[in-house]
DNA sequence: AAACTTATTCTACATTTGTAGAATTAATAA
DNA sequence: TTATTAATTCTACAAATGTAGAATAAGTTT
């Protein structure tokens, strides 16, 4: 199952400080922070759903993730893609590079990064 | 405000039919085909959010996008990277080349087009 | 130990989302 | 013109989502 938005959330500030404890995962937020509880709700329905888990420590808990963000992030790609581009992979990069704005310096990169994947092929 | 998953699926049949009647938008659903109530509430919605119109003909009407598919798909992305990828386009595609399977001919046509881009600088 | 601070669990509740019945209206076919 | 069909509007309602108070438990400070 997805996360939804508040989870999503969560789960970024989750996946940046790797493991974390309550106190942590609130102090990511900006004011108007949420309150306790309310995370203590999206920590347990993203138990549910398997995408964190924790080590008790005493009397608390340390967080972390068990999905990893590359993964999650590809599933993200792949249904875009799927839904945008008739599941065309090319399609979506040309589409890609032509909208986004990328400096010449960027696509100097990027190019260079295309001859290595090639030159693996 | 950005569509629900109920409406961003009919919005793609929208989107391919460019305009069309209740009976076109449920004819292509599979089966169990959504009641016509469901589709006029999600149509209803949608027509809030700026999402879609209509030209009425007698009794029905012919619904069309408001929104171009290549403009939501790009808040989309725009979305993405700025979230895994803390606003970096090209570290997006570093990714998106690397772990996405390109064929050899795929990624051939990527460096052209990015060769093409390039000559626009 | 008493007071204080967290974190956790339970419960609750307003909104949003997904779905669709009932009633109504208008067009169409018999 | 009457029965049939299709589209629209209203209303409803269950499930999912976003948020958090109350109560409790377990460390921490004085």
């Amino acid at each position: 199952m997805q996360l939804t938005n508040a989870e999503e959330q969560l789960m970024q500030i989750l996946w940046k400080q790797e493991r974390a404890f309550m106190k942590d995962l609130i102090e990511a937020y900006d004011d108007p922070k949420p309150a306790t509880t309310t995370i203590a709700t999206l920590l347990k329905r993203m138990q549910d759903k398997d995408f964190v888990d924790y080590i008790q420590y005493g009397r608390s808990r340390e967080y972390f993730p068990l999905v990893k963000k590359k993964d999650y992030f590809s599933k993200h790609v792949n249904g875009l893609i799927k839904n945008f581009f008739n599941n065309s992979a090319s399609q979506f990069a040309s589409f890609f590079t032509e909208e986004t704005n990328l400096s010449k310096k960027e696509l100097e990169n990027l190019k260079a990064l295309i001859d290595n994947e090639l030159k693996k092929k």
